[in-house]
DNA sequence: TCGTAAGCGAGACGGTACGTCTGGTCTTTAC
DNA sequence: GTAAAGACCAGACGTACCGTCTCGCTTACGA
């Protein structure tokens, strides 16, 4: 008779380092940019060996994705009607982005991913599609036309990141919003 | 009488090895991709020895920013009144990103900028300021708003460009122009 | 109890590279000669990465010295009177340089040795200090004579491999070895 | 109607430029030794192009033998005794090895020539001959012990700058006169 | 309690670019 | 014809990083 529940994987149980090597990749990436973030120092920064990084994820941009939808979380597009759902939605992308690590990132991969189709693969089906999902069910919109948002809003948030290397200031993101809202109202 | 030409500068004149550079540049970058477009390979498609091209540009960075300026040539932004100057803008530099090798290499910089704060300067200073600065004389707009149209169009071409690989499509070009126009109206 | 054979050390063994590499090298510079001896060539004759090679050496010169090293092995000082033991040395170090790719390598060190400081340091140390040592051992004789007898064998054996591209022959070695032993007597 | 003064070349006379290209090689040596002591440097040292080099001498190795021809200057074989001649002559050239610059650049060549057949053959022809060949005159002895001896001479020298960087000390040249004269008796 | 499956640390290894350097040739202008 | 100036070619050097592989050790479960 076969468990209802899976049955544990024979063999050691993974220890707990998701947490702490997410936690040194931001901070070895905030500190010395996503090119000069090795697989080996964030793994010397988690204290961990860089085998144990390879275990768990193919390649540094898988990493960097799973840490990315770690530090994103679920995003919030709970209540109120569609104009407030959009613009809680730009200001809560425009904050993760401007958190220490995260935009640079963020920017890092997506760099990456455009001479990488099968990083762009990852990127796009296990970061964007979850939060386009969620954008369609509660927008109500065709696929095309939250793709296009988030086109806009995260485009020109990583553009400004990357010509700068500094996230927008709040007036710029509160001109964001009121420039796209009214294409989604 | 002195001659009013500059006197042509002593030894071997450069031979026009630009031109060449720049055409094995793009489409070396549009057959491999940005990261597999090595300087070897684009010097071997040139015809011509890896260190004429280090001669002339100080990082591989450096050349595909001013292979991408001349690519994308003098920015149309005569005549009309703000909303053609702007829509026509907006069409120019999405038909260019979509030209083979140009988006590709375009993004791939932008990338690589992200973590390198020189090519960042050379970025910005060679290939966005000219055009920020023909717009916001043409428009009389100050710099933020410029600064920030030039974050919503090409973040948002570049966004879709890496994501899916392939450059917006025509109706999105116009949904584009149709929703950034009234913010700069 | 603890064990008294040392622990092997953690991490991936070295493999057996280095006896590769030496002969690879000595037979790259026996066919190329040692400045077309590339560490690249050296590499694919070896059948590793170049990468393999830099772990190990830090420069092309060090990595000869070595390959040197394990060409010469240790030097025959045993038995008999000076004489028996300062000829049979002369004649020794003169068929290890007659030996293909061994005295091209050694000149070619050599040559590179004069005008870099640090490969001075490495070729004296490694390679002529132990062998020096062992003189000053087994012939009692001040560090200042030795040198000097090795100056003079060494000099002499080299500079007629250089001037001609043939090692010296018998003859010409049992001159000098007649010209230096009234000398050490 | 032919004047009877010879001839005067048609074209621009060749200025006196190549003392002065002389005095900039053995000073170039002498500050920065053999290898960085690149033709470029030697020409700007010498103000004058690097063309004009490249005109008068095929290779950097022909310009250093020429050099070294010049700094040499012929060798004092007059009167005297055999051993009177012999030891002279080794006394002179040792000091002319340790004239600023001379000894680095002869070595330079001399290790460059090891891998190149070419400047072997200059070396050997162009500097070493004309004194093998006043040897043989004035000793009387055949080519064979003519070649012998100046590999133990220059060979010990050599070895002795090219180990330690340093000339030999006045001291040691007496023990190879010492040495070399119960030979050549 | 013992065997087996897997996690983990340490580090060697292959591969591929990068940017630097040098020797030597070629092209142009001026004298 | 000689010289200056410098562009150009060919190719080696040493560095950096990624991702794989090979060990030995440790932790857990199952028979």
């Amino acid at each position: 008779m076969t468990s209802s529940t899976p049955a544990r994987p024979p063999g050691r149980p993974r220890s707990g380092v998701n947490a702490v090597v997410f936690a040194a990749t931001l901070s070895t990436v905030h500190e010395l940019g996503y090119a000069r973030a090795t697989v080996e120092r964030i793994a010397a920064a988690a204290g961990i060996a860089k085998t144990t990084i390879y275990r768990r994820w193919p390649t540094k941009g898988a990493l960097i994705v799973d840490c990315l939808l770690d530090a994103f979380g679920p995003a919030p597009l709970e209540g109120g009607n569609r104009a407030e759902i959009l613009s809680s939605a730009i200001r809560w992308i425009a904050g993760k982005i401007g958190e220490p690590g995260v935009g640079d990132a963020f920017a890092g991969v997506f760099s990456d991913a455009v001479s990488d189709p099968e990083l762009r693969e990852i990127l796009s089906s296990r970061l964007q599609d979850p939060y386009r999902l969620a954008l369609q069910d509660v927008l109500g919109e065709p696929e095309r036309r939250v793709l296009f948002f988030i086109d806009v809003i995260v485009g020109t948030l990583l553009h400004r990141l990357g010509m700068t290397g500094e996230p927008m200031v709040d007036a710029d993101v509160d001109a964001l919003v009121e420039m796209v809202l009214p294409a989604f109202r």
